[in-house]
DNA sequence: CAGCTCTTTTGAACACGTTCAAAGAACGAA
DNA sequence: TTCGTTCTTTGAACGTGTTCAAAAGAGCTG
């Protein structure tokens, strides 16, 4: 939380090594690698295994072969274990979702997909990421899926809704202005859509699934009426608030505001 | 979070003493009860002068001139020291507000003025807050804002939001079935602004106020406009899927589903 | 090989939240 | 008073996440 500007031993060891686009990565020295994957891997295992909480960091270095420091050298905080596992559950999470969709055209269709296919990459860690979604709301962590450091996922989740929406009959029927803002009201959704699943506890998160079941038609007509002459004034109010106070919040356009500059606060 | 069924030394002491709805509690013993608030209060200023994580229960013991198992004794844990904070909160919020709409009858105006009313009333526990959001994020923790175990707090702030309609010119014109439902919503609508003000780093929350403004006349606008024909059909859809999945949620009648019975998880 | 620098690894030590057996206080009954 | 019972208080001790000075490698130049 803080401290975020702490002297780091080495320059930037593993946390933020790039795991550039194509694919593999640089193998720099390899051994690095190498270890920071094998203290990641066990620390997902276990935390699959006994939940986030009955982890501790020196059952996870045990289990790795390492010393607790060593963990401490390749991933800053306990929390940053878990970076790991959204970035990784994000992309499998796209593949699968848009696996899924090939050849559904129908827009409320597509998003139902896209929803249910989280639900199934998400299930096995529901009550790891119960103890993680604590973690996530805090405002000064790097992992809140707000925060506007790092998290290239938040990106790859909107590009998957933006192909849930372009892939489907829907699109070339709204106006442009609009197309623009849905993918990241999708994701929003989505957001909802895990608030609920994490405090879900029916079995199998069926209620959750119920949920998703109900509400992307909704979704879907509201979108779909949007274009109609009535609804009109109400659509332009609700664009602007959206543009102006909510997408600037989740990193999106960095706010042409002057007068809320620099926040910089605590020491 | 776990051994939630510890056995208690003395027979549930302080935490959950009845502070019956007339007012005064039964003094009983009386010294008790000063500890106990002794020790609250304290924490209280220490929690406000140095932020949660930075107050630790050795110093909230010492300023109190008690021993950290004292403290204990009348609270389970540190983060049950807050509860207190977020009923008093509660409280001075909802005479706060029903104060300042005093004579008001634009509904706008009058949620508008409520929801100003909590952030003055929160506004110098800001930083201390953002901490204490991420406690009552977690689902298995009792302060979690949809908790359906005690929280007599979320009444007090319903109760408050239906004053906002009831006392407002728009309230005659709504059927009923709406109108129940309103109260909630427009918690939630609080809720939300929770959350954009325990993120927002601007001076003075100044960002999060311009967010009031602008968010209220447009939810009176979105209220009003419901009562048209033209959006019948999807006022409909929307009440059916609150109804059905969003107030059970947060406490709402238990919901009359068999199927999704008692999941009882966790040791 | 020696010497140097940078990266990686170690584990003891620290501060914290929490627990618990034991001691003390309060108070009525005998 | 003296005992017995219950409520209250204590502080050492435990397990945790985290830090840090120091050691060990790794790779280089001479």
């Amino acid at each position: 939380m803080n401290s975020a500007a702490a002297p780091a031993p080495g320059p930037e060891p593993g946390a933020a090594a790039e795991e550039l686009p194509g694919g593999r990565a640089r193998p720099k020295t390899g051994k690095s690698e190498q270890t920071r994957t094998l203290i990641l891997d066990t620390a997902m295992r276990l935390f699959q295994e006994r939940g986030y909480d009955k982890t501790t960091m020196r059952a996870i270095a045990k289990e790795a072969g390492v010393s607790v420091g060593n963990a401490y050298y390749y991933f800053e905080s306990k929390e940053f274990l878990i970076q790991g596992f959204y970035d990784l559950m994000t992309h499998a999470h796209a593949l699968d979702a848009t696996a899924r969709m090939e050849g559904v055209r129908d827009f409320a269709g597509r998003l139902q997909i896209s929803l249910e296919s989280w639900l199934d990459c998400a299930a096995e860690y529901h009550e790891f990421a119960a103890q993680f979604f604590r973690t996530a709301a805090d405002p000064d962590s790097s992992l809140s899926p707000f925060s506007n450091e790092s998290h290239p996922a938040r990106t790859t989740a909107v590009a998957l809704f933006r192909d849930v929406l372009t892939g489907s009959d829907l699109a070339p029927k709204l106006d442009t202005e609009l197309a623009e803002l849905l993918p990241d009201l999708l994701w929003l959704h989505l957001m909802v859509v895990v608030l609920y699943w994490v405090f879900d506890r029916t079995p199998d998160t069926a209620r959750t699934r119920e949920f998703v079941r109900r509400s992307t038609p909704f979704a879907a007509r509201v979108i779909s009426l949007s274009r109609y002459r009535a609804f009109r004034p109400l659509v332009r109010d609700a664009t602007g608030l959206i543009q102006e106070f909510i997408l600037p919040t989740i990193g999106k356009s960095p706010l042409p505001s002057a007068e809320y500059g620099a926040g910089r606060r605590r020491s």
